[in-house]
DNA sequence: TAATGCACTTACTTACAGGTAAGGGGATGA
DNA sequence: TCATCCCCTTACCTGTAAGTAAGTGCATTA
């Protein structure tokens, strides 16, 4: 049961909306990843929507940013101990989030 | 482990996106409740935005509407049997925001 | 006759997230 | 000398989400 006045449903929500954040948490769940493998691996995003939402991520406390002063410079992105906590809750969004796109492409019922 | 290759995060992401779905499916996971109530529960929501994102979480099969043919009209929203299954997720996600929150506002190690 | 309640819909406007394109800084390679 | 690599930042524009306000339809109440 849950047993609050307020809503967090929203406070998750709200950290991971932004169309790419998800797709980031994804890919660092993965493994650290440097600018450039994001840019890769996330097809269409722009370096200002990647920028930007790996800043938030940052801000939130969920990605370490570790910037190695060499040149050209190398930055890397990973979950930080605090995101880590982010990943039994990713799993259980995931199970659910999978099988309502079973329901919709599979069974279109409607 | 999480072993897909696409990423459902999203999928639930977007089904609990919009400012006010997340509120209306607190609510609804309490108990039915009637277009007003909610109206009433949610400050500051709009009619317009309360019948959209009904309508929203109606299409994806997670709100049942229940009209009855009186005068004047009486609409019912519930979870519906499939919208129970987001019972679990709500629950781990509110947990993981109630903890962002407290950590947010109680250590503001920043 | 007019007002009220319920559950919306419609038309119009505003705000913000996101897209596009270009630049920047500093070293290395041709 | 120019181009290249990496990790961004800045300026500008667009498109969608959300806000505001009013209207709809029907029956009961005053």
């Amino acid at each position: 049961m849950i047993h609050q006045r307020e809503c967090p449903i929203e406070t998750l929500i709200h950290v991971l909306s932004g169309k790419w954040k998800p797709m980031i948490l994804w890919h660092l769940i993965e493994s650290t990843k440097r600018f450039n493998d994001l840019e890769k691996l996330i097809p269409d995003v722009s370096q200002k929507m990647l920028a930007q939402h790996l800043r938030d991520l940052e801000r939130e406390g969920i990605v370490d940013r570790t910037v190695y002063p060499t040149v050209p410079p190398k930055v890397e992105y990973s979950l930080s101990e605090y995101g880590q906590t982010l990943i039994p809750v990713a799993e259980v969004m995931c199970v659910w989030g999978e099988n309502h796109n079973k329901r919709k492409y599979e069974e279109p019922a409607s």
